[in-house]
DNA sequence: TGCATGATGTTCT
DNA sequence: GAACATCATGCAC
């Protein structure tokens, strides 16, 4: 398979928002002890850091989120509700604490391996679909946190891909957050079944 | 087909 | 001690 270019740190250095529509496309590629595994990005949303309540930065600095006040181009991974994984890229200049949550995506290369790493019986569509599912598929732990994703010699990375047209790309409320509900950063690719909740919400 | 609920641990009040 | 950027299951309709 062909592979385009390493994103430069520059496109990360940039408000959280634009980030968020840019990665619509991109593909994350991670390697592990059994191999690599690459997704299609068709789902983000971005986290305006400390002006932002809906952000783990909004109150300051803690040890959680400090990786968002580091310098851009760096993966950010959390553990919420006590079982789950998720992957945040952090976004513009070092000391401003934003960063943008990958949602969903597809599979592009190791599908069998992440399959694998998923519940027994999951399948395509479904197995990138969500923030913890696409952790999960990546392998993604406590020990991928606050690393560079602009260089080779990284275990996680992220390439340039497809362009995505303004015409598919869908903006909405984010989801699954109880503070600024509103705000519309919820980035995604229309059509594409691989975004997450598409059985669900449609809108 | 769709909603309600339980699992489970880190972080912050 | 409560909240939480979730997911999968089970039961109701």
């Amino acid at each position: 398979m062909r592979r385009g270019a390493l994103l430069p740190r520059g496109f990360y250095a940039r408000p959280a928002d634009v980030v968020a529509r840019d990665l619509l496309g991109c593909v994350v590629e991670v390697d592990g002890p059994d191999g690599l595994v690459a997704v299609r990005v068709v789902e983000t949303e971005a986290y305006a850091g400390e002006d932002d309540p809906a952000s783990h930065a909004w109150r300051g600095r803690t040890p959680r989120s400090g990786v968002m006040f580091g310098p851009p181009g760096h993966t950010y991974v959390y553990f919420s509700y006590g079982m789950h994984w998720a992957l945040n890229l952090v976004c513009e200049p070092e000391g401003r604490a934003a960063a943008v949550l990958l949602r969903a995506g597809e599979v592009v290369e190791g599908v069998e391996l992440a399959a694998s790493r998923r519940r027994p019986g999951t399948a395509m569509p479904r197995l990138a679909s969500g923030p913890a599912n696409l952790a999960a598929c990546l392998g993604l732990d406590a020990a991928s946190n606050g690393l560079d994703v602009t260089t080779t010699a990284s275990r996680v990375r992220v390439r340039r891909g497809s362009t995505t047209r303004d015409d598919d790309v869908r903006v909405g409320p984010r989801i699954g957050i109880s503070r600024a509900v509103d705000v519309p950063w919820r980035f995604r690719i229309v059509g594409d079944a691989h975004v997450s909740g598409a059985g669900r919400l449609n809108s």
